[in-house]
DNA sequence: GCCCTTAGGCTAATACCGTTAGCCACTGGG
DNA sequence: CCCAGTGGCTAACGGTATTAGCCTAAGGGC
């Protein structure tokens, strides 16, 4: 029999097809199985069994949402900055809601999350340099945001807003409170657009 | 034999001390069966199955949330009782972390947590009705409190704040955040302390 | 061009889960 | 005292992850 050509990337590329298509619930071994036209022990060649595939697929879209947040943040300071990634996060959660709901919340925890934690922890803290902030202020400020941010996007995703008004109407506001709780106390004003490294 | 004198409630219950124990993937049919003393296909006699137990188990989680919030808001208007309100709901996740997972993000889509839900969301409305904010303004203002509180609470029930730096505090931020963006622009102090019911 | 190692597939088997069907005893009311 | 119904049980089925063991296609060394 033609051998199916897989490999730990490939399975994790029909894992997020899965999870896109059915949800995360769906997420099974034997859905990956079917997907790549393999029986389900044939996997195991691969990765070492359901546990790493969700972590590997968490890795992933821990991965993606880094990328698109450094891409919004590159070019960017101060206020823009903060509102870049603040849309382009949403963004993503727009278009992968499924698999935005297998972001890891404690990737720290995880060795194989670890680094990818670290490279989307760096975006925040370059953003927020911008402000002057550093060391615990620059940590709270990160919090504020981190919770925002998920917190919507995660009621997002799980089609949480029933009301009628304009979501990204409502979003923008987030990114204004957020904004504004960056600032100096009294500063109406945006932060000097020149940001630092 | 004796009869174990079960009820839907009473399932509910081992339930929860499941989840409570060993984190909602542990909410097994098996799992509640062994620790009421029953077979697993009892369970049935007073729940229709797996998916209904974790709808009764989420609406048990948001009726909680519902009523420590109510309580916190009752005899409070303005900054102090969104504070309260934020806090209480925090106060809820530390003292029930697994459980808290486990909360409903969309519950108006579900007939059986409707009413929770709005019994939470009215609450929401009379806190900001403190405020003047109404119609639009409202649902927005909501969606962000909503989005920063759930947010935060998701992420430290998850163990997601790795760094040092207290936790409180920067939840103490967030409140102050929130309650900056209920202010009118430019307005520095706090609203009126007589709420309106 | 042949052989041999190995990687990558397979089937079979086990254990655990939810769910359904069907049985039986305890319980409480007439 | 009887009897109906509620709440327990066992048996059985299908789907799941996982392990063990086999077998063959693929590819490099000679």
């Amino acid at each position: 029999m033609a051998r199916a050509g897989l490999s730990p990337r490939a399975v994790v590329d029909a894992a997020i097809a899965v999870v896109d298509a059915d949800g995360p619930a769906a997420l099974t071994l034997a859905a990956v199985a079917a997907r790549t036209g393999v029986a389900t022990p044939s996997l195991y060649k691969h990765v070492a069994g359901l546990g790493e595939l969700r972590t590997l697929v968490s890795l992933r879209v821990l991965e993606e949402v880094g990328e698109v947040v450094n891409a919004a943040a590159v070019g960017r300071s101060g206020d823009a900055a903060v509102a870049a990634v603040m849309q382009a996060w949403r963004r993503y959660v727009l278009d992968h809601p499924r698999r935005y709901m297998l972001l890891p919340l404690a990737p720290h925890a995880d060795p194989m999350l670890e680094a990818a934690a670290k490279r989307l922890l760096e975006v925040f803290f370059a953003v927020l340099a911008g402000y002057g902030l550093g060391g615990a202020d620059a940590v709270h400020a990160i919090r504020r945001l981190r919770a925002a941010v998920h917190g919507f996007a995660s009621l997002e995703a799980a089609g949480g807003f029933a009301m009628a008004e304009d979501v990204g109407t409502s979003f923008d506001g987030l990114v204004e409170m957020v904004v504004a709780s960056l600032r100096p106390p009294g500063d109406q004003a945006h932060p000097a657009v020149v940001g630092r490294r």
